[in-house]
DNA sequence: TTGAAAGCGCTAACAG
DNA sequence: CTGTTAGCGCTTTCAA
């Protein structure tokens, strides 16, 4: 009597797989396990007979047969897991992104991926980061909802890691972020082209890379241009609508005919005062927002020219970076371009 | 010789983890990995002797061993994931939410996530699904960014499934979705809470569990309120800042003091449309949005009386549901409230 | 061209 | 109280 056909001493868990296993499909199809493994995996090298082939793939469908992919990793040694732990995956929908893109570059290679959210929680990091170990993961991809730096939690050095919109100076870690300065450059720019000279810039208050990130691309944008940057023409304000409303009046008193917003929320703040001001976007003053948060800025009156934050982009250039899939890389963080996205309001 | 010591065959895979074993922390701690199992799974009812317990401890300590947590569940016969597919992550901070919701609540049971986004691409779908069946996945949440009625992929049925923020007629699959109709009395009646009578409904014009359910919401409300209801006060648009912005006039010309609107989205371009006419909120007209979207409810100005789509909790719902966890649950979907978030505009 | 058998790391009887 | 011994489903030599 074969073991298979006593019934399990504890065994009355809800209906798991087909529970169909490959010794099933190898009795079907007349064939030992080594045979099926050989054709289910289409193993190359493996010298197995047109005939026998058939059997087995016939026996799969008539049986329904699914691999049990934890067994698979079991016996190879490795997994095809891919953690992701984000510190805020609600509050806005950037990390959502970082989590699309994660996931359709690692399904592209064959991997799946984990979730945990910590909501920037150290013991849930922890936690997050213990599981994903014993889940023996191929790597960890760990990741910030907005751009800065982070001191790396130690259990973190124990497996493969990338930083993801995110990056820890001394650490040596792999890093993947957005080009601030590159898309602070790319808004001024668009200002420019449109024939602006006098562009004022709403920056945030707060420090952070997208702060100086996007003042060093707006001042070589300027430069570029030939056009002196004016130091009366750079505004701080708190990154949010309440902050561009704020803004408005010194804006407009700056004589600036253009402005570029640290993000879309301080446009849309920006927009509303410009509208009591009785100014016209983008006649009496053209304006660029930062972030391309698809809800505001498609939508406002007119819809706003931005620049997107490429937090897709930065979640599949993190599996690849872990993946060891990216050509030679520079040292440092890698550099994601932030596109422009042109609408209406320059 | 024992068996661990010789080099295992083809292994050279990067560092997984750790690399120690069970084995390794028997012998160290001078027991047999059963016993290693029973302490370091706490297993109740086990018997072991303080001292042993001492040096299994410390054996874990010592060589920073990690459970292989896919051996565990090969052993066990049953896994410790949820799958969740979503048709779109990124859209909308939405089906964020949804995951996060659902990540949290199967952390609390011990499960984690595996998530698959599809792009409403069925082919993605089935792939996906087939990907967690093969995973061994305890069941999958079916998740869609906005309420409405699917068709179930065939797939799902071999496990157990859980329909989230969308159902399925005749399934007879569990599903968990928003309370639109007591959304919408909630939202109608704050409105009637602050005295208005005469209030207007800017509807949606796609045909939804939303446009039906929020309309009756709002019918119920005037009628528990003795208003009688008005079809020339509900008016079609379409659920974005544009469809808001373009009724503006027709709702200032019913002369209604106050409006429920189908989203935050059109109440934003209400906002706009009612500025322009010289109407302020909510002296003049008072405003209820529907979805709590914060980047624009929270900033809108001033900010927006709104009532929330319970995201989290339908993903938090979705994992009890589908754990079984949740007590005598009613035939047909299983509705979560929406709650209302007052602000004001109101 | 195929099969037998030894594991992968862990759990779960069952025997001392 | 603790150790032995089978497996879990699959991969992978190695032999036939």
């Amino acid at each position: 009597m074969s073991t298979t056909d006593q019934p399990k001493p504890g065994a009355d868990h809800p209906k798991n797989t087909s529970g169909i296993t490959m010794r099933d499909v190898a009795k079907a199809a007349g064939v030992s396990v080594a045979t099926v493994s050989h054709v289910v995996n289409d193993k190359p090298g493996s010298r197995i007979g047109e005939d026998a082939k058939r059997r087995v793939h016939e026996a799969v469908a008539e049986l329904g047969y699914r691999p049990n992919a934890l067994a698979k990793t079991l016996s190879q040694g490795h997994s095809r897991f891919i953690g992701l732990v984000a510190d805020a995956i609600a509050t806005t929908p950037f990390a959502g992104q970082i989590i699309h893109g994660a996931q359709d570059e690692a399904w592209r290679h064959g991997y799946v991926l984990l979730v945990a959210n910590t909501d920037g929680n150290t013991a849930a990091e922890e936690e997050a980061i213990a599981m994903m170990l014993e889940h023996q993961v191929r790597g960890i991809l760990y990741s910030t909802w907005f751009h800065h730096e982070i001191t790396v939690p130690d259990a973190l050095l124990q497996t493969d890691t990338v930083l993801v919109d995110c990056y820890a100076a001394g650490s040596g870690l792999p890093a993947v972020v957005p080009d601030e300065e590159q898309g602070g450059r790319t808004a001024t720019e668009a200002l420019l082209a449109a024939g602006h000279r006098r562009i004022a810039f709403v920056n945030t208050t707060t420090p952070s890379p997208a702060q100086t990130g996007r003042l060093a691309g707006y001042r070589s944008a300027l430069q570029a241009a030939g056009v002196a940057f004016d130091d009366a023409l750079v505004f701080p304000a708190s990154p949010e609508q309440e902050g561009g409303y704020a803004a408005t009046a010194e804006v407009v008193d700056s004589g600036a005919t253009a402005v570029f917003c640290h993000n879309d929320r301080v446009a849309m703040g920006l927009y509303d005062g410009l509208r009591e001001h009785g100014l016209r976007i983008p006649d009496d003053m053209a304006v660029m927002g930062f972030d391309n948060q698809d809800v505001i800025a498609a939508h406002l009156r007119p819809p706003l020219s931005t620049v997107a934050l490429p937090h897709y982009e930065l979640g599949a250039a993190g599996v690849r970076r872990l993946l060891g899939l990216d050509a030679a890389l520079p040292a440092g963080p890698q550099l994601i371009a932030c596109p422009a996205v042109p609408r209406h309001s320059v």
